[in-house]
DNA sequence: AACTATTTATAAGA
DNA sequence: TTCTTATAAATAGTT
């Protein structure tokens, strides 16, 4: 699904390889929920990222990890305690919650470096008013700045 | 990629989930082969079906399923208690990763909004630039809006 | 399992 | 990384 068909084989440019692994991770963790969702069935998606860094999924139960691990490598099966473990509940809360003020924050930022997809007209005032202030502060602290450096640059004139 | 749009939700049908699920594990056991390959990194993905039935695929490296249930569940006697931990762990790393990525983004924004305290010189050319586009993008778009509300007017003056 | 109309995922490029 | 767009792939509904 792209522009051209893709062989499936090694990328050999290692940020080929990165790009590519961002973008699949994110299908894949996709479809890995909505298989554990429609199918109410038990995933576990493990990934470690060209650098290293380790990302993962478990589906609809927090133990179906240990579950699905146990019965994979034939141990015998220890029973479960709580369906639920609740400690687990609030950490899956946690992370949506982060995810959800990451993704407006992102948002918000992309409005101020890019205002042209505003489309309130008192939000727009709004940050005309802000970027001219912010325009200000940014030229007071040049200024300040570059009296800073004048006035370094005369104490090394006078040889100090 | 069907007839129509899915709801992702449970399906409540057991014989549509088996279907489903039958259907599904294929596509994401491709996109897991896939990935592994393409970007050379290690994936696990542990499926259990509807009846109970398992299935998994371990990527490129094959001591990486044995790592994760020696790391996991392979010993012989791993408490309950143990095996959370560990998925604990990786919910920690997720969340703390997340925080992190907030408090870089929180920042950001705040040095756009107050810019007094940038202290790069740099930094400060470069925001200066950004936010007098951003001012001239904000004002083109304020006079669109307004000439938009302009022609509504005309045409209620009309009579329509 | 097979058939296709559609929806999705994503390759390339900016 | 993110966004866009053209296109390849996956798959929903049906047989």
């Amino acid at each position: 699904m792209g522009r051209r068909k893709l062989k499936i084989q090694r990328l050999e440019d290692m940020k080929a390889r990165q790009a590519k692994y961002s973008k699949r991770k994110k299908g894949i963790l996709r479809k890995a929920k909505e298989l554990s969702i429609l199918c109410d069935v038990e995933v576990v998606l493990l990934l470690s990222s060209p650098s290293g860094k380790r990302t993962f999924f478990v589906g609809q139960d927090p133990n179906c990890l240990y579950n699905i691990l146990q019965k994979v490598s034939n141990m015998p099966f220890v029973e479960r305690e709580e369906r639920r473990a609740y400690t687990m509940e609030l950490y899956e809360d946690q992370v949506q919650e982060l995810k959800d003020k990451l993704t407006k924050k992102s948002k918000i930022l992309r409005d101020w470096k890019n205002p042209e997809n505003v489309k309130d007209l008192n939000q727009i005032k709004f940050m005309e008013d802000h970027l001219i202030a912010s325009l200000n502060g940014l030229r007071n602290r040049k200024n300040q700045l570059a009296m800073e450096q004048q006035r370094r640059q005369r104490y090394l004139d006078v040889g100090l």
